[in-house]
DNA sequence: TTTGGTATATTGCATTACAAGGTAGCGTGT
DNA sequence: ACACGCTACCTTGTAATGCAATATACCAAA
């Protein structure tokens, strides 16, 4: 897959699924990853940076098969800017689209 | 607008365009400007790299307007490429929506 | 000559994805 | 106890790419 294509949708998937429910990062990597091929690698320093901006909140809780899982629960700008990133994402993808089928809908 | 969606989508813009026919480089600029907001700083160094690639062909040809227009056209890798990108691109945006509906057809 | 539009091109910076590697908890088998 | 594999977290260095800024050059009008 083309690598380029996620730059700055990676985040989206993030804050997206975040909004369905709290996930822990192992989690969100495992999922992402089954539709567009991420790895962990490309999650963690996305998840501390999102963190560190304040699109989310962290709770630790206990596994059973392992380490205790750190959870995010999106916060109200977190929301805001999901909401802002889906518009923007799909705006984009119109804009694209105009590219492709060779006509104009402007 | 996100810069960063636009990673690796202006390659295809760009070679989407040129399947509808010879465009130089200003032009390519403008036109996908106008839905997508890049510059020629974007545009040019793409151009090159494309173009030392083999996706397309150049030649000069003279304008009442300024100095000589660079004219790209696609050779047959090109239009592979466009091709295989289009398809990539169209794969990718379903997968994206996946995890913005809420819903996962898998 | 100066200004402004057209047109091409380069440099250096910022962002982001990721492979590779590391740390650590837990259960199973030996 | 010990090794192994799985879960789960995290960091570092590298590559790719968009872009502001900058430079060059041609032409026309003031």
């Amino acid at each position: 897959m083309n690598t380029q294509f996620k730059k700055g949708v990676v985040e989206l998937c993030v804050l997206s699924l975040l909004k369905q429910g709290d996930k822990y990062g192992y989690e969100l990597a495992d999922t992402v990853g089954k539709e567009i091929d991420i790895s962990e690698g490309t999650i963690y320093p996305l998840l501390k940076r999102l963190r560190a901006e304040g699109y989310f909140e962290v709770y630790l809780k206990e596994s059973n098969s392992g380490p205790a899982r750190k959870y995010y629960r999106l916060t109200q700008k977190g929301l805001d800017t999901q909401d802002l990133l889906e518009h923007e994402w799909i705006d984009f993808t119109k804009s694209v689209s105009t590219f492709l089928g060779g006509e104009n809908g402007d």
